[in-house]
DNA sequence: GTAACTTGTAATGTGATATATTACAAGTAT
DNA sequence: ATACTTGTAATATATCACATTACAAGTTAC
């Protein structure tokens, strides 16, 4: 499995917000265009992102805009905000080894810590990645098409 | 998203492989079992295993065994083994960023890296853990069960 | 204040996918 | 030969991500 593409999208909106912030009105159906996406999925996004407090929305105003600068805002912030898989833990659990067998009632309690430890190792380099990271490459790029 | 259940049913099947060679026959029977899933998919995620040389299975002939120690056997290996998220990478990019904005032209490339190491953050945990750790935390679970 | 825009969200459709289940072929062992 | 195994195809079921429609509710400009 895979983590949902809704991450990807959040980044991209993101970037976007503060990219064209000063030449556009940024809207949800601005944001859907350059990603491809659905509107109402990007106002989902945009929902959470507001809720975790990375941007500013409000109800029939048109302009949304970036709550923090890009470069405080990590992959790890996004990914807390926009996937649910922090509820579940990275790994799904078969959910009835047999209570009977020594190993099926162990395996759960044996292998927790170790599956959190892997989880953990992941989240912490999203830690170490922020979205300015992602917005300047995307600049540099832009810069070498323009030449 | 989470990473498939077929991952922890893996480590359970090899840590009970293990675990019982000496006392029972362990078929695919045995192994549903004790892990509380369907012998169709624990003959799945042995021909899986069996195909990246982690166990031996042959057909008709009962008895599954290991094909190397359990402190040989890394998380890693298994996940490599049974989930083809190495095909597409853990992250699942959308599909369908615009051309014509220079964001959206860019994103993908721009991302692409930084995925790309969050990625190897998490399998490079992987490769530290072995099923013998988790072996070793099963056997002094029951003890201290028994006592 | 009303017209033309926005965002928020519920409801529904659709496609992909993980797991369960049935059924049976094919191999092995006693 | 019988009674077990594994291998696998075919199908069912459930879940979930994303798309889509529809509309309520808010904002802004005139």
């Amino acid at each position: 499995m895979q983590i949902t593409s809704r991450f990807t999208i959040a980044v991209h909106v993101i970037a976007c917000i503060d990219y064209f912030k000063d030449d556009y009105k940024v809207t949800s159906g601005f944001l859907a265009k350059s990603t491809g996406v659905n509107p109402v999925i990007i106002r989902g996004v945009l929902s959470q992102l507001k809720e975790a407090g990375i941007v500013n929305v409000r109800q029939g105003a048109s302009g949304i805009a970036l709550a923090k600068p890009l470069g405080e805002i990590s992959f790890y912030d996004i990914y807390e905000a926009v996937d649910s898989v922090k509820d579940d833990g990275l790994f799904r659990f078969h959910e009835n080894p047999s209570e009977e067998c020594p190993v099926g009632r162990n395996i759960h309690a044996a292998a927790d810590s170790r599956l959190m430890q892997v989880q953990r190792a992941m989240e912490d380099e999203m830690k170490r990645i922020r979205v300015s990271d992602v917005a300047d490459d995307i600049r540099s790029r832009i810069q070498a098409q323009e030449a």
